[in-house]
DNA sequence: GTCTATACGGCGATAGAC
DNA sequence: GTCTATCGCCGTATAGAC
């Protein structure tokens, strides 16, 4: 039982970082209100986590494994249905990295919302963007440029890196939810609309690796002679 | 020489206070660290300011009204040279978009990557981003979407919201220069590379809007008897 | 316009009783 | 595991001399 209410109160404090650190920032956010968020004493957040910097990183561990898991088996899905002669497409590839995301963020609102909007922040932050996101998802994202350029196998390199930067930065703001769409929209799309989001982003994505990697006349060059580089 | 001065150091507190907001966030960085790198009081921000808040509004609206003009003047450059029978592009218009702010990047890198690292910040921030860039930026976000709606007049507005939704991560996590796409790429590509960006941002959003708002069998019935609608 | 001095509260973190 | 008490420091902001 006490190792029962360990686990409980490092979860509720747990969470109530992820919400607080995802609404205002690691600097926005102090340990009282952290622990008078998870109705419990300051002095335990030091107990539990020793400095308010290891918790955030506990903050960022505790769902960056379930997530990329997740995605690394929607891959590997992808990768078995297909073959040497027969690649996977783009969009199969785009669809993989996104739909584990957005499903998860859609069916368990709730408890995930946060979480997402921290790694919005971070993403978008030079203070951890860099070295937090290249730590914890930089493993996963280099095996999808790997099926990514099996799938686009004449594209320059440094066109698939460009273009993973532009899904990484769709990708995270619709995370957000800030609720500028809704402003700009007057009601008509809505920031947590996951179903909406997950429709749309791989159709968008896919298409513009498409036009970067593979653009018609280097298509119409590519038919005529492969293997040209 | 009052006057010029006041104007002087005023200014250094605005430069300091954006490159320090940039990198650290609002919360992160205080007005002492702010007025030490300004090579002043701390008291003189408060003169010149009024508060903490009031001075990131001014870092804000000191440049935001410069790019929107570029921005609105090559919409309009772009407007002027299509009739309705022969409309604008989708490509033409994300370019107006896009380039005015990475051709003020790429020119005037020192003077301005701060500040538009800290747009980055501010558009994925839930605090901030919602209210701040809804009020600096959506008037002239408006005028793009009216001229994409009339680049594809066929298409459900819903969609054309949430392309712009893409195309404002892509574009800001770019801005962002968070070393990310350096560790990536293991050098290959540079977050500051603003002509790599340049050369390539456009070509991906327009094809991405393409693929969501034009979907192919769309696309071949709009091609068969034009001026549909 | 600029600086000195200062107010008052909250910060992260720890020691030690229970 | 949990709480009380406390440390030393720094936060934003202002009053008033020059």
């Amino acid at each position: 039982m006490a190792q029962k209410k360990k686990k409980a109160t490092s979860d509720r404090i747990l969470n109530a970082a992820e919400r607080l650190f995802a609404q205002h920032g690691f600097d926005g956010v102090t340990m009282r209100q952290i622990m008078r968020a998870a109705g419990a004493d300051v002095a335990l957040a030091y107990y539990h986590f020793k400095s308010k910097r290891d918790l955030f990183d506990a903050v960022m561990l505790r769902r960056v494994e379930v997530v990329n898991e997740m995605r690394l088996q929607a891959l590997e899905r992808v990768e078995r249905s297909h073959d040497k002669d027969d690649p996977a497409t783009v969009e199969e590839i785009i669809a993989a990295f996104v739909h584990p995301l957005l499903d998860q963020l859609a069916r368990n609102q709730e408890e995930w919302r946060h979480y997402y909007a921290l790694i919005a922040q971070i993403n978008n932050s030079p203070e951890f963007g860099g070295a937090v996101m290249t730590k914890y998802f930089d493993p996963l994202v280099r095996r999808f440029i790997q099926a990514l350029r099996r799938a686009m196998p004449d594209s320059d390199p440094a066109d698939i890196f460009w273009g993973y930067q532009f899904l990484s930065g769709a990708l995270t703001l619709t995370f957000a939810e800030t609720g500028r769409l809704d402003n700009l929209s007057e009601g008509l799309c809505r920031s947590d609309d996951m179903d909406a989001a997950n429709a749309r982003m791989p159709a968008f994505i896919a298409a513009g690796f498409r036009a970067l990697c593979m653009p018609k006349p280097k298509l119409a060059q590519l038919k005529a002679k492969p293997k040209k580089k």
